[in-house]
DNA sequence: CTGTTAGCGCCTTCAT
DNA sequence: ATGAAGGCGCTAACAG
C-alpha cells in the first residue's frame, strides 16, 4: 500500500482518519476516540496514534465532522459594511470571543451582495448561529425566517419575538449630550441625520428631544440626511447657503460631524464659537481635529463580544432573553462644543 | 431498510433533500438534480420539487454537500486585526469579490489568538483556500504547511516557492514621496517605522534610501517604532527633547504620522516649516488634519479583490504564479511634505 | 428522463 | 479497551 500522504501535488487532500488508524494499527473508532478525548483509551495505543497523527499532520475534515455531529462549530455575522472604525471594532470583538470559543467566524458584507436574502440563507447552512447587525437592510421576514432554522441575535437592534438584541446605550447618553450643548446656551440646536436609518439613530433623536422637554424647549425637526461624508459636506453647505438657522450641531456620528466641522472651517466659520458641533461614536480622528470633537464613545469591541456570547449560550440551549442586553455609553467631552477641554 | 429521513414538522434542523423528494412526490436524486441544475429534468417534476423546496424553504446542508463535492465553496482569510481603515478595506475588496465567486469567507484574526497553528490548520479543514497577510505572525513553516494541503496566496508579502503573492507597489513610490522631500529642500530625513515589521515597510524604506542614492545622499538608518499611535507619540517626544535631529520625517504609516505629526504641533513646532512630515495609506484622518497630510494611497480594496480572484483560480487548478503581482499606488500630495496644496 | 445505490470522512452505539 | 457497522445529508455514477 503505497502511501500517498507527501504533499503530492495532486493529493492535497491530506490524511483521513482511515490512514491515521492504518498508519496506527488500530481501528478508525480508537482513532477517534483519541482525539475526541471522551471515552478512555489504553495509553501504549493512544500514544500510538497520537504519533501517528502527528506524523501525517492530520485534522478532522470540518464538512465530515459537520456532518456527523450535526452541527459546524461556527458562528456566522452579518454586517452592512466595514468602512469606519465602527463595524470593525464590532467584528474584532466578535472574532476575539468567538476564538476563544472555539467557533470559526464566516462574515457577509450587506453592501457587496445583490441577493441578500439567498446569501443569508445560505449562511445558515454553514453555521450554528447568525449575529445580524440591526440596521442592515435585512427585511424582518428574513429575520423570523432565519430564526426558525437558526438561533440569531440582533446588534444594535429591536429585539422581535423570538430574537434577542444587544446594543448600546443611545437614548440616555443622547439626552446629556443634547443637555450639555443646551447648558451651553445653545438655543437653536439642531440634529443632523435620519433617525430612520436605524434604531440607534432614532433613540439619539429621542434623547435630542428629550433634553429639549427636560428644559421646556422645542425639539427642531431632525435634518434628515444619510450617515455619510460626502452627505455631510453638501449638508454645511446647504448651511453656508443660509438654509439653516443654527448655533449648534448634533450630528448623527463622528463622519458627519466631522466633515460638517470642516467644510465650516474652511469657510471661516468658528467653531464653537459660531456653532458649536458635537458627533457620536470617538474615533480616531475625533482627538485630531482641532477643536476636539465632542462625541459619545461606544462599548463597540464589547459589544461584538457580547454577540458571540449570547450566539453560544443559545446554540447551548439557553433561551432566548426577552429584554435587550444594553451596553453603557460614555460622553466624551472635547472643545467643539463650547468647553476648554484640554483638546 | 426503513427510511427515517422523514422531516418531522418541528425538526428544528429543517427539510432535508429526502423530505422535499417525498413532499415532490420524486427521488431524492431528481431533486438534487433540478437544484444542481445540470441534468435536464422533465418540466412538470421539475415544477413538481420547486414547490416542495420552496413551501419547505429547503437549503441544502452545507456540510452535507461539501463532504459530497468534496470541496467547501468558502474562502479562508488571515489578517492580523482591523484596527485602522488598512485591514478593514481589504477584507472589504475580499469579501465583496468571494461574494461574486459564490464563495463563503471564514476570517480570522491573529491579534486574537493564542494558537494560532492550531487555528489555522482548523482553517484549513473549513475552506479551499486561504489568503493570509504577509506581516501576520505566521511562521513560513505554518504557511509551507498550509500550502501542502490548500492553495494558499499571501498578501503584501514576499512570493515563496509554490506559494503566490500579491501586493501593492511599495519601492518605486516610496523613492518618489522621498525624493519629494528631498526636492523641498530637506536634508535630514528620517525614516520613521521598522523595515523588519513586513516586506511593505522593508520596500518602504529601500525607496527612501533608492531616493537619496538617487541625489548623492546618504541615508540615514531607519528609526525602528511600531507602526502604532502610541509609538508615534513616544518618538515625537523623544524628538523634542532633541534626541533627533531632523527636518523631515517619512513615516512608515499614517497613523504614525499622524500622532508624530499632532503632537509636534502641540509642542509650537512647525509642520512643514520647522518639519515636514509625510505617510502612508491616505487614511480618513489625513485629509481632516492641518496641514493636510502628503501620503500614498494604495488601491486596498483591488487588492483584497485580487487576492479573492487567484484563490479562486487556484482552486480551479490553475498553476500559482511565480512573480507577485503588484498593484499601483498613487503619491497625494497635500501640504505636510511643504507644498502649498489645496488643503 | 428518473430511480437506485455507493460513497464523501467522521462519530457513535453496540458487541466483543 | 477496542473493533464493526450504521448513519449524518448530499452528489454522482449506473441502470433502467
Amino acid at each position: 500500500m503505497a502511501k500517498q500522504h507527501q504533499a503530492s501535488p495532486e493529493a492535497r487532500q491530506g490524511a483521513t482518519i482511515y490512514s491515521v488508524a492504518e498508519h496506527a494499527g488500530v481501528s478508525i473508532a480508537t482513532v477517534s476516540r483519541v482525539l475526541q478525548g471522551v471515552t478512555v483509551v489504553s495509553e501504549p495505543t493512544r500514544q500510538k496514534v497520537l504519533a501517528a497523527v502527528e506524523e501525517l499532520g492530520y485534522v478532522a475534515l470540518g464538512a465530515a465532522r459537520s456532518l456527523a455531529v450535526r452541527h459546524h462549530e461556527a458562528h456566522g455575522l452579518v454586517l452592512p459594511e466595514l468602512s469606519g472604525p465602527y463595524y470593525a471594532e464590532l467584528l474584532m470583538g466578535f472574532e476575539a470571543r468567538a476564538a476563544e470559543l472555539a467557533q470559526s467566524v464566516v462574515l457577509v458584507l450587506t453592501d457587496s451582495r445583490t441577493d441578500l436574502a439567498a446569501a443569508v440563507r445560505q449562511l445558515a447552512t454553514r453555521v450554528d448561529a447568525i449575529a445580524v447587525f440591526g440596521s442592515a437592510p435585512i427585511s424582518a421576514d428574513v429575520v423570523r425566517l432565519l430564526r426558525a432554522k437558526k438561533p440569531v441575535v440582533v446588534i444594535a437592534g429591536e429585539p422581535q419575538d423570538g430574537v434577542e438584541a444587544v446594543s448600546a446605550e443611545n437614548l440616555e447618553s443622547a439626552r446629556e449630550l443634547a443637555g450639555h450643548l443646551l447648558d451651553h446656551g445653545k438655543r437653536r440646536a439642531l440634529f443632523v441625520g435620519d433617525p430612520d436609518s436605524g434604531p440607534d439613530i432614532h433613540n439619539r433623536y429621542a434623547g435630542y428631544v428629550a433634553a429639549h422637554r427636560d428644559r421646556g424647549l422645542d425639539a427642531a425637526e431632525p435634518v434628515r440626511v444619510a450617515l455619510r461624508e460626502a452627505e455631510g459636506t453638501a449638508f454645511a453647505q446647504r448651511m453656508l447657503a443660509g438654509a439653516y438657522e443654527a448655533d449648534a450641531l448634533m450630528c448623527a456620528n463622528d463622519e458627519l460631524a466631522l466633515s460638517i466641522m470642516a467644510t465650516l472651517q474652511d469657510a471661516g466659520r468658528d467653531v464653537p464659537g459660531d456653532v458649536a458641533v458635537v458627533g457620536w461614536d470617538d474615533v480616531m480622528t475625533a482627538r485630531y481635529v482641532r477643536p476636539g470633537l465632542t462625541t459619545v464613545r461606544q462599548p463597540v469591541h464589547e459589544l461584538g463580544a457580547l454577540a458571540a456570547d449570547r450566539l453560544h449560550e443559545l446554540v447551548s440551549g439557553e433561551p432566548p432573553r426577552s429584554r435587550a442586553q444594553t451596553l453603557p455609553t460614555q460622553l466624551v467631552v472635547r472643545s467643539s462644543c463650547g468647553c476648554r477641554a484640554a483638546t
